[in-house]
RNA sequence: GGAGGGGUGGGUGAGAGGCUAAUACCAACAGACUGUAAAUCUGUCGCCUGAAAUGGCUACGCAGGUUCGAAUCCUGCCCCCUCCA
């Protein structure tokens, strides 16, 4: 059986258009790992694949909820894992694909997540505490009852104090649960490019984008009734257009604003996947990239 | 030609004698990350040295001056903007 494939790196560098020739040449099916083309209707904006190519190779984990359904980690390592399985069951070859660092790592490294569902009532709750009594007093509360989460997370970051709250109301510190153990054997390939590059390549993406009716796909997802304030909607793009359709900022602004943290978003990237990482083997995002990679990708894929 | 306003670190823009290598925001750079992750959070950000504390150097258009001390006050020059002719 082969291997899984895993394709990796920052946005815009070319990762869905290899997987495609590599799934085409060597009989595999696209995984994706990424955290925004899960919802429905967002399209442009995601740079989701088109129909045509999706109908050209299978892809998995791409529109799976609404945009005003909740996902998450868990959702997504299951059924991710759920879906490599099944490429590989029927003798395919399963590329994973995209540039969500955590959900990238979560599948390859197996991570255990804690089996704590969100508790919305909890997570309402300690929100309103931190709102009146700052963030220091959950954060107090964590020190108490897992000092190792706490300190790791810091006083600032509610989001994550509560999340860590929740998991450990289960009675297990959260920082015990941490555990990884892979599931799967796998292969990293990393494609980057010079920075400059990167931000040029972004910039032209974000234009392209405008240009194919990111204004008016944003506008529709509003008017099907899904609001800015979802999770969905706090995505590159949706955001900023977002704040241009209330009227908050000028067109250009918005668009200069996508480019900017869609930078930030790639720097941010580089976290997940570093380039000194020795799992990942990375290939320069140029011409003659394919030819190479496949070179490199066919050893570790049977037939 | 006349009258006003203004030139500050990569950008926008505060500061109006010492607390200022200079608020804030943006950009940029580095980092954390286990059920919201394209989220959330942290650090750096004039130059040299250093792990850091420190130390040294150069800086608020240019040139002088006043002062123990100037981005801040004075003089001259250059440039920009607005209004009047």
């Amino acid at each position: 059986m082969s291997l899984l494939i895993a394709i990796v790196g920052p946005t815009a560098t070319g990762k869905s258009s290899l997987a495609l020739e590599l799934c085409q040449t060597l009989n595999g099916e696209i995984v994706s790992a990424d955290s925004r083309q899960v919802y429905r209707y967002m399209d442009i904006g995601t740079a989701k694949p088109t129909v045509e190519e999706q109908a050209a190779v299978p892809h998995h984990l791409i529109d799976v909820v609404n945009p005003d359904e909740d996902f998450s980690l868990a959702m997504y390592q299951s059924r991710a894992l759920e879906a490599v399985h099944g490429v590989q069951r029927r003798g395919k070859t399963a590329f994973l694909v995209g540039g969500s660092g955590l959900y990238i790592w979560a599948l390859l490294e197996g991570w255990r997540i804690p089996p704590v569902p969100p508790d919305p009532a909890l997570r309402r709750e300690l929100e309103a505490k931190a709102q009146f009594e700052g963030g220091e007093a959950l954060y107090e509360k964590l020190k108490e009852i897992d000092p190792a989460a706490a300190e790791r997370i810091g006083t600032k970051n509610v989001r994550r104090v509560i999340r860590a709250l929740e998991v450990c109301q289960q009675g297990t510190p959260f920082s015990e649960l941490q555990v990884k153990k892979p599931f799967v054997d796998s292969v990293i390939v990393g494609l980057t490019t010079d920075r400059d590059d990167l931000y040029k390549r972004i910039d032209t993406r974000v234009d392209s984008m405008r240009k194919k009716g990111l204004v008016a796909e944003v506008e529709s997802l509003v008017a099907r009734g899904y609001g800015l304030d979802l999770p969905s909607m706090s995505g590159l793009g949706y955001k900023q257009i977002g704040l241009y359709l209330q009227g908050k900022t000028a067109l250009p602004t918005a668009i200069q604003q996508i480019k900017f943290d869609t930078h930030s978003f790639a720097r941010h990237q580089y976290n997940w996947f570093r380039l000194k990482d020795k799992r990942i083997n990375w290939f320069k995002a140029e011409e003659g990239t394919t030819e190479a990679a496949h070179r490199f990708v066919q050893r570790f894929v049977v037939n």
